[in-house]
Order: C-alpha cells, then structure tokens, then sequence
DNA sequence: CGATATTGTAGTAAACTTACGTAAATTGTA
DNA sequence: TACAATTTACGTAAGTTTACTACAATATCG
C-alpha cells in the first residue's frame, strides 16, 4: 500500500523487524537525511549496533549493500523526508504549519498517482466517452469537485450538470436511463443519501462512477469505482486532502477523453479559451 | 535560473568546462541513473579519465567527493527527470499521463510551498481574524475553490459566503463597509469584471484579498495579496493546476485562522463533525 | 538441550581520497 | 615569433576509509 517510497515502507515494516534492524530503522528515520550522508561505520554506532547489521538491513529493504540503500533513501527523501510525522502542532508558526500542509498534500498526491489502477481509469474514460450525458454530483467538499468536474466536461460538447442539492440528485437519478452517466463523488462514501442516489440510478440502467473510499457502500453499488484512499485525518489540525486528490484524478479523466477525442478535437478546446479573450485586460496594458 | 537540479546544472556548465571534467559530464548526462550505481573507477574508465578527475568533477559541483555526489545525483534524478519536460503526448497511455498529471500537479505544490510567502500569510489570516465577515468570489474554475473555501471557513463561526455570480458580487461589494472581506481568487487576475468588483470594494473601505497571479491587475488593487504563480499552459493537454494551489493555500489559511482561535475553539470544530454522523453508515455494518 | 535465528568479530577487498609529480596550456617577455 | 615563467590540468601511486564476507558467538524458541 504505501509503495515505492522508502521511509514509508520502513516504517511500515517496522513491527516485522528484530531487534537491532529496529535500532536501526529508528536512526534512520528520525534523521534520514543525515542517514544518506554517513557512513555504514557511524550509522552503525549511533544505532548501537554492528556494521554486518546495518548491511542486512539494508539488504532486508531490496538495497544491494549500504551506498545502494543510501542512493534509494535519498531518491526518496526527495518527496519523502518531509512525509514523516509532519503534523500541525498547535504552537506551530505560519513558516512551521504551511510547508506541513503543502507536504501532506502532496505525499497524498504521490500515494495516489503510485497506487491509483490504470485500468480503471481507462474504463472510467471508455465509460466518459460513451456516455448521452454526464451528471456529477457531490455534497459539501465534494459539491465542489463536483462543480468543478463540470466546469472541466462542458468542453466536450456534452450535455452535462453538477448539483450538489440531494432532492435534484434524487430526481436526476430517477428519470436517468442507459447511456447517462452518474459520476459520484464522495470521500466516506457512506453518505446515505448519496448512496441511495446511485442505487436509484442503478436500478434505472444508468451508469454509476463512484470517486469515494475503497470498499464504502458508493464503491459497492457503483458500476465503476476510482478508489482513493486517503488516510483518515487523525490530527485535528490537519485539513482534508482527499478533494485534492479527486480534483486531480478528474484532470487525468478529462485528459483521458480529450486525448481518446484526437487531434481534431483541439480546435474546439482553442475556441473555447479564446472566447474569455474579450472579458481580460491584455497582459501590456 | 536552472537552479536545484543537479542536472540542469551541469548541462549549463558544459561549455565552461576543461576536457577531462567534459568527458565525465558527459558519460554522466547520457545515463545519470547508472552514474548513481557506478563506482568512481568504473566511471573513470567510461569517460576515459583518472579517478581523481572525476572527484574534482564532483568538488566542482559542490560535493564533498563522490558518494556525495552519487547521493546529490540521486535526488535530482527524482526531482528533476519526474518533473522536468513531462508533458502529455497525443500518444500517451493511461499509464503515460496517468503519472504526468500528478506531477506537475505536485511539482507546482512543491514550487509554492517553497516561494510563498510566510508573512503575507500571516497579514491574511490576521485579516480573516478580524473580519466581520467573509465574501469568497471567484468565476468558472476558481468559482469551485470559492465555494470550497466557504465550505471550510463556515466552521469559524462567522458570517462567510460564496458567489461566482457577477451582478450578485457587484452587489455585495457595493454593500460592504471596513470590517469586511472580499476574498477574490483569480489564476490571471486580468478578469475585467473581477478587478471591477475589487475596486468597487475597496472604494468602499472593505478588505480585498488577492489569490491570484503577481502583477496582475487584481494582485495592484488588492489590500493583500497571496502571489501564486503557476506557468501558464503551453501544452494543450496539461491540465490547469493553480486551482489546486489555491486550495492549498486556503487550507493553510483556514489552519491559520483555526491555530490562532487556539484550543477552545477545537471542540466547536468537533461538534460541526459529530453532526454529519447521523446521516452515514456506520463502519461495520 | 538441541535447533534455529540473530548478532557480532575480524579479516579482506574495494572504494575513495590525498599528495605529489609531470604534462599541457597560458601568459609574459625579449 | 620564440622561449621562459607561471599557472592550470591531469595522472600515478600511496594511504585511508569504507563496505563486505566468512565465521564464530550468543540469544531464542520449541
């Protein structure tokens, strides 16, 4: 699950590990970037352990010996250092609590794109493509995604809507049939009344997207399920990613459907850019 | 101006550097990831120089000797191949632009988190703290993080509301009075209309906060302004990602806020999520 | 108590660095 | 232009650090 990233699979890793493979994991992680930087002699120190152990540690993570550990530390030190226990405290300074929160943002960003199915998304675009007319729909934070879903697939010259009021959802969803899209987004997935949305149009013949947590009632009803996982939000401080994470899969499937449109379907995408022109101060004035 | 990446430095160096430095820069830009698993004998060999050029190749570029070179290597090849010329070909797979998208998306994050201004930051969320109440205005794209920036800013207890209507912010700002904030969010900040409501609001003694581009008109009449500069869209396929910058940014703000409320006002913010129990299913079920 | 897993010791090989010397290039001078 | 002086570039070889391997010792568990 948390793949790829190094620190991340340490400290996954870390009740599986015996004793000086822990003392050393510790080291490592309390200071990784240091860790990259010295040598397996004064690693092996700090950690109270023989060198031989540090090599076996290095070899238990798919590293050949300790310079190959250290070089596949520090690629992931490059997005990861900052992945470790980065949470707001409630003494933080503006320069503590906002490199935390843009760290947070993309490390959940990072997980997703490394465990996100590319096969799903391909039928989600298949489905897109497809699709008589699209509806998005979403309550509270997701209301916006969905909102700006919509403001993303009006460019395919597709009939298509975004509400975020249950009532409207409810009666959309009645009078949907085959070839209408229900694109559904929510982080829980356990909104009743949003999954009685998508099983109303289920029951209709319509074709539920669900955008929501991996095995919550919206993905089990949904036709198609994008899962996105986002740890739940422990600390109080911190804010809500997974909208992030939505906005950005929706990139991805609009970029999907414009590359399955083709080139000819540019001029169309330049039109529409073109037309805000008039409403802009041009950029000398 | 390439600054950072390693790559990118030695790539603008090639010119001034003597012959033996030249053939280890390039036996390393024609396959850096196998630079990083080389041992400096291994390299001197394939560029056909001694082993203490290419340690001097390495002090020329900062590092203490080789391995620490190797190390410095690794984090560019993960910064800068990832983020670096990654734009959507017509020809991509799912798993070509899946990727691509992420990135950029994560490189602009990381490009912001570390230009942004703190103490701006800090003039906005005293601001916000002090306003009698919160407009949040924005049009199209940036109209879904205005609506998503209501949706956090609600739970502080004031009054705050959002609208991507024109006449309706006109209006508003026409109304407003010292004490109130109008918080415009713009990628370009050129919007005629937009910067007509900013003007209309200041003239009236209300506060105009600008997230927007730095420069633009709006960011000149603006009380504040949070600078975001995200390149602008050369690739017809990449998506735009400054609305994702600006809801980052206003999670920071509204964590902000929320820090500066302190710990008395956390069991508020828990009552406004015990609320939305009610209306889900519950874990196990 | 025996078997297995874990950890450390010591020796060795490899990798890296430093010091020094030679060659090449550059500059100044006649 | 020719030639010496000086600087710079480069390589050799020795020295030092670093990392690895094989094996022994210790701990752990049935």
């Amino acid at each position: 699950m948390h793949s790829q990233n190094l620190i991340n699979v340490i400290t996954d890793a870390l009740p599986s590990l015996n004793k000086s493979e822990s003392k050393v994991a510790q080291v490592i992680l309390s200071d990784p970037d240091a860790a990259t930087s010295s040598s397996i002699a004064s690693l092996a120190r700090k950690a109270g352990v023989s060198e031989p152990s540090v090599k076996r540690f290095c070899k238990r993570f798919n590293a050949a010996g300790f310079p190959d550990f250290k070089i596949k530390l520090a690629k992931s030190l490059v997005s990861g250092v900052r992945f470790v226990n980065r949470n707001v405290n409630p003494d933080d300074e503006v320069s503590g609590y906002t490199p935390k929160i843009f760290d947070s943002t993309i490390n959940n960003l990072a997980l997703v794109r490394d465990s996100i199915s590319h096969s799903r998304v391909n039928q989600v675009v298949d489905k897109l493509i497809q699709a008589r007319r699209i509806y998005f729909f979403g309550l509270g934070a997701s209301g916006s995604v969905a909102r700006d879903a919509e403001n993303k697939f009006f460019r395919f010259n597709l009939p298509v809507s975004f509400h975020d009021d249950v009532l409207m959802q409810r009666m959309l969803a009645s009078t949907g049939t085959t070839g209408d899209v229900f694109f559904i987004i929510s982080h829980t997935g356990r909104t009743k009344e949003v999954v009685e949305v998508a099983e109303i149009a289920r029951v209709n013949g319509s074709t539920v997207i669900g955008l929501t947590a991996p095995g919550s009632p919206l993905a089990n009803i949904s036709s198609v399920t994008l899962d996105v996982e986002v740890p739940e939000n422990t600390d109080e401080y911190m804010p809500m990613t997974s909208r992030i994470v939505h906005l950005v899969i929706l990139d991805v499937l609009a970029t999907g459907v414009t590359l399955r449109r083709g080139p000819e379907f540019l001029p169309h995408l330049e039109k529409i850019k073109n037309s805000l022109k008039p409403t802009r101060y041009p950029k000398d004035g």
